[in-house]
DNA sequence: AACTCCCGCAACCGCCAGTCC
DNA sequence: CGGACTGGCGGTTGCGGGAGT
């Protein structure tokens, strides 16, 4: 027991290093529909060339669904200096302090960040030194604050909230998803942080389990959905849109479009959107390449209507 | 404009702890 | 009871981009 190990995987002919859009698709399909039981044989049966560890802390530190994005609010940054006072350097449980925030982000955060700007705090009020041990003569002092109770837990959940959903009675083969954004369009980095989706617990049926699975019901923005069914622009997503949403959630859809490659940035300058006729002239007439990174559109749409993971990747 | 330096952050690595057989 | 296996955690690395020269 904890005397070392084999690697957990295999390692050769993993892929290692950034995440690609459509390994983050696939992740992201492969536990929504079957959640994440098994993070070591979650990567074959889900198509992916990488190992579980490196699956799981791509899901767990950024493509979770109620992963919150942004910069960290006063209050949080009082919070991690507070909770690092107490625990010192256990992210983890200082992570949990902070709803959807990650303990890597927090260490990250705290080692970029915090621990300087507390270093200089304290260097002003020639305070005690600042160490990464924790300060067990607070600890028990701490424990009676109302830091952590129920009513700055629950300020703090609101302010994290981004997005709620509700998920319908799925119609045929499709998900209906009704995503409200809240608070602000904070910023995307890479891709796939702001696909949502329901809970993975209600999400593992038995049945599925140890099946390759099929058909991925992706719970992505309706809009991208309907472009991955329509295979083509149909009409303008800007147009779409407006029908649709909010200032605000269109600026956040707006920045997801342009992280996944699903458009071009508008010309600010024109203030006009993506025409159909500007898709199609992109070249086979589908508008939807999410993935014009790597690989090409038909790969992903190949994948998306007809997941054949045998046949198309690993053994 | 070109180059270097610095910083932030995502991802990797290795170890530990819990669970199962 | 002990070994095998897996998930989780914390430390570290290295890339990419922005700032500075």
């Amino acid at each position: 027991m904890g005397k070392g190990r084999a690697p957990c995987c295999d390692k050769v002919r993993l892929n290692k290093g950034s995440w690609t859009p459509e390994e983050d698709l696939r992740l992201i399909a492969y536990i929504k529909k079957y959640g994440h039981a098994n993070w070591r044989a979650l990567p074959k049966k889900a198509g992916l060339l990488r190992c579980g560890k490196s699956c799981r802390l791509r899901w767990i530190n950024y493509l979770r669904p109620d992963i919150k994005r942004g910069n960290f609010s006063e209050e949080e940054e009082e919070t991690i200096i507070k909770l690092h006072t107490l625990l010192g350097n256990k992210w983890s449980r200082i992570a949990s302090q902070l709803p959807g925030r990650t303990d890597n982000e927090i260490k990250n955060v705290w080692n970029t960040y915090l621990k300087k700007k507390l270093a200089s705090r304290e260097r002003k009020k020639g305070d005690h030194k600042i160490t990464d041990e924790p300060n067990s003569s607070l600890i028990e002092s701490h424990s009676n604050s109302e830091h952590l109770g129920p009513q700055n837990r629950e300020k703090n959940r609101n302010q994290t909230t981004e997005t709620t959903e509700v998920q319908k009675e799925p119609k045929d083969d499709t998900i209906e998803v009704e995503v409200q954004h809240k608070s602000n369009s904070s910023v995307l980095s890479r891709c796939s942080s702001s696909l949502s989706f329901a809970t993975v617990e209600n999400l593992h049926s038995e049945e599925n389990e140890d099946k390759i699975f099929e058909i991925p019901e992706m719970m992505i923005e309706p809009e991208l959905w309907s472009m991955i069914e329509e295979g083509d622009c149909g009409e303008s997503l800007a147009v779409k849109k407006n029908e649709t949403a909010s200032d605000e959630s269109k600026d956040w859809l707006e920045s997801l479009e342009i992280e996944l490659g699903l458009c071009e940035p508008r010309d600010e300058k024109q203030e006009t959107v993506l025409s159909v006729d500007s898709c199609q002239e992109e070249g086979n007439g589908l508008c939807f390449d999410p993935f014009q990174i790597e690989p090409a559109s038909p790969l992903l749409l190949e994948y998306l209507y007809d997941v054949n993971v045998e046949s198309s990747n690993i053994d």
